[in-house]
DNA sequence: TAGATTGTTAATCGATTAACAATC
DNA sequence: TAGATTGTTAATCGATTAACAATC
């Protein structure tokens, strides 16, 4: 797919890129350099243009990027122009949280079941999405094509689902439960550890007084 | 506080750090070894020593680490052994998934109250916690000695709240919300942008295709 | 004492920043 | 053409890994 690896320090930054580029398109900015976005960005011109440059010449000398194209661009690169098709494991305020997110929809991320263990659930509706028990959840997979699991389920039981969603050919795991998941090649884990990051707030406050 | 600044890339990994020692004290596991680490949580042992270093010698040559020795050693760091005092702003889905987390409450981090915009919400209980209305939250602040406020609202007011909320003499702000923060020096800032995960996600997929 | 393993210094690697020639 | 700003190379900085003397 592609030629050389990127780092994902550089990955890490693209959204932050796109999020920006976004809110000067819909100010009606057409054109931004890189000394323009590194002020409002707080970040140097030289990163910007490195960190862009990874993914081909997107700007012109003496003018600077158009905001449009740019914002397209790193859409492609970040593959907002394909449809993601995700379940989510997991159908308590988390799971409904991140259902009822609408911008993900907008960035082509498309909830189509829910799962869980709890019967009581089975049946009800989250905006519009089934409730489904966990059995069902490999038939789902298959039928639907599913690519993206997101596992808001206790740590004890996401190591075991997470092999089983592989297993169903799952290729994506967003991952809210807070245990490391090893993976086959090929499969990719995005953690979002809750707990680690209110640790980090934690140690930032303690370091910074007094 | 403290004699060197410590990078953030350090901090990181202090909570996974923590974690996997809690692991294995729970597991009845007395001492471990750099080494040992490094197998169990797929990093360089010299990385673990290093890390630690930062902190202080927590081992001793020839034996290793104890184990509950280092994981309180870690906490402590982290600032676990303090309480913190916690409010959410916002009581959509995404604030009630963290109001009922317990792991955090049982670290030190607890929640004294929700605030809100919709007077529906005004008075119902989250978890015992009831749900105010914003015009309260600077008194609430002074008087429950609040230090951290999370940012479950929409970007567009974040930036507003997140004034007040410096101003009433809040520390630190665990954001969620899909905007930058900017605040003044001492204050601490904890971004978790989702959709910024989700992102990083899809790249991944589309990068590693085919 | 001998073996094991840390704490720490030195070497390497990678990421960020600076500089500037290319070019619109 | 002259000015502006990129794309890219070179320099710097910081983080990671390796090595080993200190020491339990």
């Amino acid at each position: 797919m592609e030629e050389k690896e990127i780092s994902q320090a550089v990955v890490s930054r693209l959204p932050r890129y796109f999020r920006y580029l976004g809110e000067l398109k819909d100010a009606g900015i057409e054109r931004v350099s890189s000394q323009e976005l590194s002020d409002i960005m707080r970040v140097t011109a030289s990163q910007i243009r490195q960190d862009l440059n990874n993914f081909g010449g997107f700007g012109q000398q003496g003018y600077g990027y158009n905001v449009g194209y740019l914002y397209d661009e790193i859409g492609k690169i970040l593959g907002l122009h394909k449809e993601h098709r995700l379940i989510i494991i997991g159908a308590g305020h988390l799971g409904q949280a991140l259902v009822n997110y609408m911008n993900f929809e907008r960035r082509g991320f498309l909830f189509k079941g829910i799962f869980d263990i709890d019967e009581k659930l089975f049946g009800t509706q989250i905006r519009g999405i089934t409730v489904r028990p966990m059995q069902e959840m490999e038939r789902f997979v298959l039928e639907n094509e599913i690519d993206i699991a997101v596992l808001t389920i206790p740590k004890n039981s996401a190591v075991e689902v997470a092999e089983q969603l592989v297993s169903y050919g799952i290729k994506g795991i967003w991952n809210f439960a807070h245990v490391d998941l090893h993976v086959p090649r090929g499969i990719q884990v995005e953690n979002v550890h809750l707990s680690d990051s209110l640790m980090k707030l934690s140690y930032n406050l303690v370091s910074h007084e007094g």
